[in-house]
DNA sequence: CTGTTAGCGCTTTCAT
DNA sequence: ATGAAAGCGCTAACAG
């Protein structure tokens, strides 16, 4: 019966296997370099001893974790959760484990993370950073040589190979779709000007209406922050204005759910009375009822090429300077911007 | 500036601050039994220097990782993202690590992950496993002496703490309601009876049938994979019956996405030409569109409270024997399942 | 193909 | 309150 519980090392197995415990080791690691029969052996030994590597003996030696970690401010969002399955499958298949990192958004808790990583030796940070304020964790893994890559998001100031979505553009394709559907008041729901993706959804959402000929309302376009409670907050804002929209533009998926959310709870109906898209889909929702219109992006690719960046990066054979990866998102349309409806009036 | 990648261990630190290793050891484990200004001495080094201790060395000597494991079947049913969050908070609390460990619903790597966390002496693992096949992990978990708490659901021939819904309950209630509401014939797509969840909900289904006087009609149960594609499978099946059902309760959410998916392809719809309930509420898609009715579990909880018992056993202060705990689940009323409809008519 | 030697960075133990 | 010595289990590096 195997040691219950009792300290195994590669001496026991050595002795009794009448070998070296270096001999063990390698049999361990691969078994090459040494002869089928003394395989045979010591094979035999670690399953009469009911052997497991330590592997943090291992570990500390070699100084190598075969570790990667993962940040994501949000793991319940259905996009980050796309991206995570896409970086798993590819680390594991290049046999690193991954260490998921749940921020939520909080800039504290991601700087913990990061030096946790740090004190732990992984050896390459896939991050999807809370926003510009990640900066400084950033330079530390810099400082530390621990290469990075950036998913998702921008961090202003940081050289390093990024995977992204073409945001600007799917701003803009959400917002011309909206016009031809006769809108002409499009609110735009974004996350702080610190978040690359907000930045960049914004300048798409302008860019829209000035190639439709609309003028910009400074009041249509509102701040909060990126979740359930900000569509809420947002889409309150926004119909308490004099004249209020009669479309929404929801930086992503969440905050859509929580305008949605704000206006079912007004009695209002989406789209009769107000058209809603956003960024990203909410594959489970969609997939129960395909309701939302979104752009949507291709979220496990992005982990995906990002974890193959980062992996490059790991093994030292990438190039010195950044590569950026920018992957176009594509419009569902659905029934929440009322394509099969007349034209739009406005909220009453 | 600090050390560009350097390796600066406690001897660099040691002597920069004119003191021994030990006492940098000291300051760097809570500063306790180091005078004031000797502590302060060696922080200006640590912060001069750059110095991050090596967790790697600092596990290995102790003999103590500070990880605990979480072993989920699918990371993308939000159930299960719901105990991940649970469970973290809780063990982050405690300060420790969680290593998060998708299986997929695959014994294999469900195996591949226990072994590798028996490798890198995790001191304890919550497990939501796979099904009663998970037994000989478990087993080794226990040779090994890492304590461990099945989450969710039991496995047969295995004594361990337990946190786990009321499943029979649950699903009888949920019968009694499709009865209620005028349903006779009521179908139940369940998972293979090695998974714990199925069995209970299959006995609870037969339960409600038994207390409302409705006979069982065999063929109304139909085994299929606990997902979206199970479920599509499954109302394929029960509408292929010579007289279908009027009413289906799915084992869990992603089944009843499946139905939903699969009834709208047909171009029927829910609850008008079949009721649909399930186990486990969508919060995002209940959240856009409160529509499906299901017997929601307080997930987060389940993951709070096995992370506790979890982390008691990992520190020595648990009791001998086995916990259990079973948590009621609240049948929440929503629209598929036709509470506002007149009497059912069956599929035509 | 196999073994020997040495030491990774930290911390436990025991002095002082 | 501080330090000295020893060693955790494994594996580079080098012999043989």
């Amino acid at each position: 019966m195997p040691g219950s519980g009792l300290k195994i090392t590669v001496r026991e197995v050595a002795r009794r296997a009448g070998v070296s415990p270096m001999t063990v080791s390698r049999v361990v690691n691969g078994g090459s370099g040494v002869s089928e029969q003394t395989r045979r052996r010591v094979e035999v030994a670690i399953a009469d001893l009911g052997y497991i590597p330590n592997r943090l003996a291992s570990n500390f030696r070699r100084e190598r974790t075969g570790i990667v970690a993962l940040i994501v401010p949000d793991l319940s969002d259905p996009f980050f959760m796309l991206v995570v399955a896409g970086a798993e499958e590819v680390a594991r298949r290049s046999e690193y484990r991954l260490f998921i990192c749940n921020t939520r958004s909080d800039p504290a808790r991601e700087a913990d993370y990061v030096d946790e990583m740090l004190a732990g030796r992984v050896e390459g940070v896939l991050i999807a950073p809370v926003s510009d304020r990640t900066r400084p964790h950033l330079t530390r893994l810099t400082q530390k040589g621990v290469p990075f890559v950036l998913v998702d998001r921008a961090v202003d100031g940081v050289e390093a190979d990024l995977v992204q979505g073409d945001s600007v553009a799917g701003a803009r394709e959400l917002v011309q779709h909206l016009v031809k559907l006769g809108h002409k008041r499009i609110g735009l729901i974004v996350e702080s000007s610190e978040v690359s993706t907000a930045r960049d959804r914004l300048a798409g959402y302008l860019e829209g209406l000035l190639v439709c000929g609309i003028e910009v309302s400074e009041e249509l376009i509102v701040e909060a922050t990126a979740n359930i409670q900000g569509g809420r907050d947002g889409v309150e804002r926004l119909l308490g204005l004099p004249e209020p929209p009669t479309a929404v533009l929801a930086v992503n998926n969440l905050v859509a759910v929580g305008v949605a959310q704000e206006l079912r709870t007004r009695g209002l109906r989406v789209p009769e009375d107000m058209a809603l898209v956003c960024f990203d889909d909410v594959d489970l929702a969609s997939q129960l009822d395909p309701f939302l219109t979104v752009m949507a992006q291709p979220a496990e690719t992005f982990g995906r090429i990002a974890m193959q960046l980062l992996l490059e990066r790991a093994a030292g054979d990438a190039p010195a300077r950044r590569r950026r990866v920018v992957l176009p998102a594509d419009l569902i349309v659905r029934r929440s911007c009322g394509s099969q409806l007349p034209a739009p009036t406005a909220v009453k």
